[in-house]
DNA sequence: GAATGTGTCAAACACGTGTTTTAATCCGAA
DNA sequence: TTCGGATTAAAACACGTGTTTGACACATTC
């Protein structure tokens, strides 16, 4: 047994590891953790069942170490949703701009996406990783939208108003993910095409900005006192193509 | 062999399928198609595990039969969702009372409830069962709902328009059924209490008709015709508690 | 070149699932 | 009472799942 620690233990260890890690995030993601076999991931990695025990110990530790893998990378504090967070931009700008990451990080099949892909998984059918996803993403993001959207209400609503709020924002997100298959049952054309993503996307920031503006208005309007008539006038961020 | 015919062939062989429909609606609505044990559903039936394959020939007759049993009667035509339908009633009470309709139906458990909750099920999770569904219950009454919302915009949007106006709304109600466990881990309390339930119904109402209302406002008054002061007069149903 | 430890592989294992088998039981009819 | 079909029950079956086993190949080291 020599002291000096074997860096790189050896070439094939870490590609299969890799390999491995790989293929089961896509696998995942995909079908999500319970109905995800390990023998259609160590086909896909072209490696043996056996070296999911080998490498990890069992699947729910592959599962995590997947998990680790993707997660995204801090980015300037945990509560910076991708150029969401851009402060040149109007909250309403920033808003479209969250509802528009979010829906393509959860509908498109990038590798960047396999992360937010297992999450929206999670909470539809939870594992035991749920309590580490809420509190080290879900949480925050969660966090960081309620304090948006209080930018565009301005003052006057409980913070479970505005929580119950982000909800209604998000839901309608998570809606064509989680409900894909009868959507497209019910009027039979493809939910995930880009186009149809964005259309989605301006569809879903117009109803909800349009929904908190109007909220706002009924509560109090004096009480707005930042820039209020950018959040007052019921701007159409449908209309005027923001992102992209 | 009599050619008289077995109007009651036994009093058991009823007995004993009418409690093995009862037990499987139960458990097919907590647990889904897929997690359900035809061991569990015998168990509570009283049963043994052969009975299913004797009265209904497997797990999935068996589920079709639950759908079929299940099934709430016509009721005036297969598009009227419960006390929602009344003509009295102007268009935004009347979405009220959907949307808080269609909330108690997918998270209370009464027996009036299981075929809602299989439903709020399939979305998730499709069986070959969908398509049925789909076409006989949750199409009928998507149709119904957008005639609805039309009303309350008025003319001057596209089919497709209402349509996303929809799904805003339905997608609402879905989300806490779907995501009640991560919503429950974010705020750590109950979801399903009828209290919560009050409010998450009167929330949604609120969010989505004041949503409504602007949009139709922005496309164009003046193309309101009937009825125009009520639809547009911002009206706010999460106060004023019309239900109930 | 032999020894050692690491990584890989096919096979087997343990377990839960839906389904079927086979015999026993029930109950009305003759 | 006896017969015969209908119904039930326990056990076994077939299959897919995650996991483990024991032998094997390979590179490194002595």
């Amino acid at each position: 047994m020599s002291n000096a620690i074997p860096a790189e233990p050896r070439a094939s260890q870490a590609a299969t590891r890799r390999q491995l890690l790989s293929a089961a995030a896509g696998v995942f993601a995909e079908r999500g953790f319970r109905d995800a076999t390990v023998r259609e991931i160590c086909r896909k990695a072209g490696a043996n069942v056996a070296a999911i025990s080998y490498h990890f110990g069992d699947k729910e530790a592959l599962y995590s170490a997947v998990l680790r893998e993707t997660a995204p990378p801090p980015a300037g504090g945990p509560n910076a949703p991708g150029n969401a967070a851009d402060a040149t931009l109007s909250a309403e700008e920033r808003f479209a701009r969250y509802i528009r990451n979010f829906l393509f990080q959860i509908a498109e099949d990038g590798p960047d996406c396999l992360h937010s892909r297992i999450m929206a998984r999670e909470m539809i059918e939870p594992t035991r990783a749920l309590d580490h996803l809420v509190n080290d993403f879900i949480r925050p993001q969660h966090q960081w939208f309620q304090g948006l959207i209080r930018e565009i209400t301005g003052p006057g609503f409980t913070v479970e108003e505005i929580r119950l709020i982000a909800n209604s924002a998000i839901s309608q997100v998570l809606f064509y993910k989680h409900c894909g298959t009868v959507i497209e049952r019910l009027h039979g054309s493809a939910l995930l095409t880009p186009a149809r993503l964005e259309m989605l996307a301006d569809h879903i920031t117009a109803f909800s900005l349009a929904a908190i503006q109007t909220l706002a208005l009924q509560r109090g309007p004096v009480q707005r006192t930042a820039r209020p008539n950018r959040a007052l006038r019921p701007s159409t961020p449908s209309r005027t193509r923001l992102t992209r």
